[in-house]
DNA sequence: TGCAGCTCGGGCAAATTTCCCAACCCGGAT
DNA sequence: ATCCGGGTTGGGAAATTTGCCCGAGCTGCA
């Protein structure tokens, strides 16, 4: 880490949209103490790049296609405990917060952040510490009041499949996407539907949007 | 428009996430020939901003919370029809596209596409021309078999239907609300997608919310 | 060690979707 | 007046999905 404060913060990006990640590393490099070392636009290459560039913080977008992100995470930390991931996404649910978290990362901002507060976090993830933005420290802060959104009662995988469906694929999309069968997927379709109450796909879409998982 | 071809291209930028808008803005201005004179992120404030600052270009993600972006864009196209829109988005369903263009966008670019293709895309848009990503052309492509625009090509029945069924209604609620055979409003479901080009319930369910038929 | 919960899929009857089709009515064009 | 096109209403049959049951592997926790 001494080295670290004599040449500044590596940074490894992810995100699969190129001009999303050419903004992203324009913004950081203007600051002068942070580098964006390397670039990733899937889980897989971002765990590569890593190994060979060894950043101080993976800033990463989990809403990718392919692995969750959360599974690129797991993975991530799995192989190499000391790695530094900062979860800088549009998505703001509680339960994807805490789902993130507990995947092993380090922080976690919202692109409705201030671009200064997305580089504080990464000052502070690169410092061992735990960062979020203000708006996510709120959002865990009423989730852990009120006890109970209906998504509350749905695991990780339930909440990425209703989220790629209520975004609109459609099974087989999303079995190849998250390589399951589609029985499985069905499945999943299924087990949400009687978790949460729902009785109609659109009364579904209709939840994971007031929920914020989907945005219409 | 002379002093477009001296002066180069003048952008608004709209997207609500504050450090994707300084990236964009840094990639924009990055070209040389295209400057950001202002940005905003929500509806309200992109009319304002285009009154002020009569850009030659509207770059706007039409995935903002509040007012629909499709919304936005039939606001803005319906009190000034010389402004040029060039919607970019992460979407790419062909409802959305060919509900963006109903709307009055002059252009439709993924945030996949490559940051050349983009700056092209305003470049054509500030041309008066019609522009839009590989990805779209393709979509939109695939989808001209049974092509039309959005909502205007249903019948009034079939709006009624669509609504209800948007709304969370079930098969059997519908038909006996309406007094029509189960048979009969499933038929309609299947009319509803074929004529929309959604291949999903959770598309319908989208684009009746971006149309303003049910609010969620 | 054992229990609980998530993940992943098979099986199978029931239901729905997907597409075809035929009518009816009605307004406009010939 | 006649025909044509389109909206509306439904039948039929094959393909697919849903609803609900099941088991198996795994992980964390008591």
């Amino acid at each position: 880490m001494s080295e670290v404060a004599a040449t500044g913060i590596s940074v490894l990006l992810v995100d699969d949209h190129p001009i999303v990640r050419q903004g992203y590393r324009r913004v950081l490099e203007s600051q002068g103490d942070l580098h964006v070392v390397a670039e990733a636009d899937n889980a897989a290459d971002a765990y590569s790049a890593f190994k060979t560039h060894d950043p101080d913080v993976i800033v990463m977008d989990i809403s990718m296609p392919g692995a969750s992100g959360l599974e690129a995470i797991r993975n991530i930390r799995a192989r190499s405990p000391r790695a530094r991931i900062l979860v800088f996404t549009m998505h703001n649910e509680a339960v994807l917060v805490k789902a993130a978290f507990n995947a092993g990362a380090s922080g976690f901002v919202t692109k409705s952040s201030e671009p200064s507060a997305v580089v504080n976090a990464i000052r502070s993830v690169a410092r061992g510490e735990r960062a979020m933005s203000d708006d996510i420290a709120h959002i865990l802060a009423e989730d852990s009041l009120s006890s109970g959104s209906a998504l509350d009662q749905l695991g990780e995988r339930e909440i990425e499949i209703l989220r790629q469906f209520a975004g609109g694929a459609t099974t087989e999309q999303i079995a190849t996407q998250l390589n399951l069968s589609v029985k499985t997927v069905q499945n999943y379709h299924y087990l949400i539907k009687s978790k949460t109450g729902a009785r109609t796909d659109a009364q579904l879409v209709r939840l994971a949007a007031t929920c914020g998982l989907t945005r219409i």
